[in-house]
DNA sequence: GCTGGGGCTTGATTTGGATCAAATTTCGAT
DNA sequence: ATCGAAATTTGATCCAAATCAAGCCCCAGC
């Protein structure tokens, strides 16, 4: 027996690109199986190989990405309020190429799978959404391929810097909204060399203390990193 | 005045997963404004940057997608007969994140973009090829990030030969279908450690002879690369 | 307040991979 | 067939980053 969900994450889930311009009776129909729940800090929701059975909305804390292989691990993406993750799978009805795990206490919704590829198919709106969705998905990942391939790892930390910077409305200090190694991981490199980054920044102009990070030198900065909307932008 | 395409290049069109189960009609008004092209080798079919006023089509050669930044260049795939590039993009009408050219003669289909996503809208069909083809291209790059960030560029060859030999029929000998400076390129590495690394594999069975591999002890081959689904098959 | 553990930093060392330079092979064009 | 340019290979060296090993700091829990 299903309960409902209550308003607020009703309202929160709707106004997600995802289903904001889609039909209220498909929507609802979509809620009618989803259940939220919340969950304690470092809960593998879901490990790579496993059906997809839900499409997962995070509503409230974080949720982190992560893929292993060998006995090795890496951080792929950090997933933030208020958004989906794992839609690709959910559409092609393939395994999780990636495990999740929260990062600190979260709220999810989980979405059955099969009722969104069944209202995928009654709603264009919701279609064209999706697609939207999925094609700036395939872009982030092409970003940082680009990233990952093209760049030094110390170009890698400035220019993630100058994105959370700008981010952050581009204020001259904000805080790191991951942890450092964490992010070493994102990026890339270990946390010792994360660390050793941080510190060559120095002389462009990057103070850190703790979490917070300030840039004294914005146009030095920039120069070194050679930020690069191809690469950096979200909304491209 | 549009002349009409050829029938073999409509009926190889028509034959991709994107257009198959389209409707008539729809699919003749996108071929409607499609053109058909030859380039000969080595041309610049599109720069990252540019808009996307087309969506592409190998009907037969093959094309390089490659990216650049600061005066370095990656290659980021090789698309071959008969498939799309840039689907993306053309989804999002946003600008190219890759840039393309032709490595052997080869024709090529020309389909405006913007009559892709006025089709979109009127074929449910189509719409649900779009959604599902984006999905693998997605899932295709997030292994590729995988294969990067958690392989050694030695395991990352070891484990591209292992899919090479797959697609090839599981045959203990097959030709490279790529030069070999690109393949280091795509593999990450440069072309001088791609030599190399050819040569470290020695010891696990695998001999080179130009562009010709043999794999002469599969088992400890299949050890060392360790190769995963979730990272190394194509249609999962 | 202590105290213990995890995360972060620092230093020393090793290793993987890049770069530079040159020899060799391959292959297309004449 | 021969020439020349490009690709590949090989060797020497350099550099970036991983690893190993302590030590420090912060703060959560007693």
């Amino acid at each position: 027996m299903h309960l409902g969900l209550p308003d607020s994450d009703l309202s929160e889930m709707r106004s997600l690109h995802l289903f904001e311009d889609m039909d209220d009776t498909h929507f609802g129909s979509l809620m009618q199986g989803t259940y939220v729940q919340n969950f304690p800090p470092q809960i593998e929701l879901i490990a790579e190989g496993d059906r997809s059975d839900f499409l997962y909305v995070v509503l409230s804390g974080s949720v982190e990405l992560f893929s292993c292989w060998n006995r090795r691990e890496s951080s792929m993406a950090t997933i933030l309020p208020v958004s989906t993750f794992i839609l690709a799978a959910t559409i092609r009805d393939a395994p999780y190429l990636m495990s999740a795990r929260t990062l600190e206490k979260s709220r999810i919704a989980l979405i059955p799978s099969q009722d969104v590829r069944a209202v995928f198919d009654l709603d264009a709106q919701f279609a064209r959404a999706i697609v939207t969705e999925l094609a700036l998905c395939y872009r982030s990942v092409v970003k940082n391929t680009k990233d990952l391939k093209l760049r030094t790892s110390l170009e890698r930390l400035a220019n993630y810097l100058l994105r959370q910077q700008r981010y952050s409305g581009m204020a001259n200090e904000f805080e790191l909204r991951l942890e450092k190694r964490r992010l070493a991981s994102v990026l890339g490199m270990t946390p010792e060399n994360l660390s050793r980054a941080f510190k060559n920044l120095k002389s462009y102009g990057v103070r850190v203390d703790g979490n917070r990070i300030s840039i004294t030198d914005q146009a030095d900065l920039e120069k070194f990193a050679k930020p690069d909307p191809l690469i950096d932008s979200y909304s491209i």
